[in-house]
RNA sequence: GGACAGGUGGCCGAGUGGCUUAAGGCGCACGCCUGGAAAGCGUGUGGUGGGGCAACUCACUCGCGGGUUCGAAUCCCGCCCUGUCCGCCA
């Protein structure tokens, strides 16, 4: 969310950062709203403080004639007039200001400067690590799952419906393995803090990362209680500090958190069907943190990092893509993916998100920090990217490491929570 | 799910319609005092929004949202959360 300010004091930036987005077109209207009521605000802001000052004088001397037991009808009558013209105020005031969450609510962050102009055709691959393996001959990782009896589709089809998943025997124990693997890596090499949070969560935590209120048609939501499944841990991790003021010692701090995600995919149908490619319940590890805005673009290099370094240990070949404008998400300021190569299929599969949202998520969610005793409090900076999506890595161990006799090696880092090293 | 008790500033805690622009204490900051410290004394100490170059000023903020009233921390209604007990339950 932005700063509503930003309707007096960045308009170019804001207009200008919603041209790269290819967006500027179908949100100049709404642009103009915000302008609009921006400014009806302040002007009936000043009438209602106003009157409001008034009633409180009035209601000063009522009680000072009160005690002095003096007669005060004409005052109490004088009240009641200016309560009448507040309360009429006040109702234009609300629908003036929900109108103006309302537009805030649906603009997109600003985007950095580096960024590419244009759409996902823009996009701009950074660097390749690994040797991507030839294609020829490498069945795709459903066969091989469903042959090695570590994937069972067609029974999670039935269970649940199609696109969720059931692992069995090595295939539900190498799940588990990488939970561990990349939370412990996480933890005892890069720093984090590990959180097991609610994967059920309620509006205000949808909406603090954005989630809400543009994107509901993505989600799960109950159907007895104002409450939606996660569709990635980046939501409850982010809001854990939701309205609060931090001590500037606790930043940089950074969250790692295992959940399921949930996603509806409503406007995918069709697209990446087969097998773990893309699906409506998946196993992720989150990796997330907090700073001041002085840090975040070295955090946001330092993240990616930490989650391209589990690629290298796993020795999957992949590259690192920055998003171009046009295709960077609603809430970020900056995004790079994480492609691994899976030969199966012949595509590079999006494994990682890692983004840096500045002070959006922060607005938003009310996150806030005191630089020094005394100061007042700013926002901070999020940052969030998978460390690592499972379903992706699984399709990319599966054939990337498929050997000639069917057989599928295991990288070292996972062997010792596998207990196999090679699954046949 | 039912019954009861609660939710006040960084923390504790008073306050049942107007001398409360939230008493008092703790903590914190600064000053005085001191050879230095402690103690003591004094001053200050939240957030959001509006106006103003600024000093400053106005409004809102006592869990959240409505209502009553000239005036609400205080009265009424709804909701959320916490505690205790009961019921149910992995």
């Amino acid at each position: 969310m932005h700063d509503l300010r930003v309707f007096r004091d960045q308009l170019d930036q804001l207009r200008d950062a919603m041209r790269r987005r290819q967006k500027l077109d179908s949100l100049t209207p709404l642009i103009d709203r915000g302008i609009q009521l921006d400014s009806d605000r302040r002007a009936t802001i000043q009438a209602v403080e106003s009157l409001k000052a008034a009633r409180n004088a009035n209601a000063q001397e009522v009680a000072r004639r009160k005690r002095a037991k003096e007669d005060a009808d004409d005052l109490i009558a004088a009240g009641r007039d200016i309560g009448g013209r507040v309360a009429t105020l006040e109702e234009q005031l609300a629908i003036l200001e929900s109108g103006i969450q309302g537009v805030l609510l649906e603009l997109p962050n600003l985007v950095l400067e580096e960024l590419p102009d244009g759409g996902e055709e823009a996009n701009r691959v950074e660097k390749t690590w690994g040797d991507p393996r030839e294609a020829a001959g490498v069945r795709p990782h459903w066969e091989i799952g469903e042959t090695l009896g570590m994937l069972d589709l067609p029974r999670g089809a039935k269970i649940a419906g199609s696109g969720f998943i059931v692992f069995r025997g090595l295939g539900a124990r190498l799940v588990r393995a990488m939970m561990n693997v990349f939370v412990d890596t996480h933890v005892r090499e890069h720093g984090y803090e590990e959180v097991w949070v609610p994967v059920v969560v309620n509006r205000a935590s949808m909406t603090g990362t954005s989630q809400l209120p543009k994107f509901a048609e993505d989600m799960y939501a109950l159907r007895d209680e104002d409450m939606f499944l996660v569709p990635t841990a980046e939501v409850p991790v982010t809001n854990l500090y939701r309205d609060e003021i931090m001590d500037a010692a606790f930043l940089p701090h950074g969250f790692v958190a295992y959940t399921p995600c949930f996603r509806r995919e409503a406007g995918s149908a069709g697209k990446d069907t087969r097998g773990l490619l893309r699906v409506h319940e998946f196993d992720k590890v989150e990796i997330v943190r907090y700073c001041t805005p002085e840090t975040s673009s070295a955090e946001h290099e330092t993240l990616t990092r930490h989650a391209e370094v589990l690629l290298e240990r796993l020795g999957l070949p992949y590259r690192r893509t920055l998003l171009a404008a046009g295709d960077t998400g609603f809430a970020s300021a900056k995004t790079w993916d994480l492609e691994c190569w899976a030969p199966g299929v012949g595509k590079w599969l999006e494994v990682s998100s890692c983004s840096t949202f500045t002070d959006f998520q922060a607005r938003r969610a009310n996150l806030r920090y005191r630089p020094a005793p005394g100061e007042k409090p700013r926002f901070i900076h999020t940052l969030n990217g998978s460390g690592l999506a499972f379903p992706r890595v699984i399709a990319c161990l599966l054939e990337h490491y498929q050997q000639s006799d069917g057989s599928v090696r295991i990288p070292e880092i996972l062997q010792p929570y596998l207990g196999v090293a090679v699954l046949r």
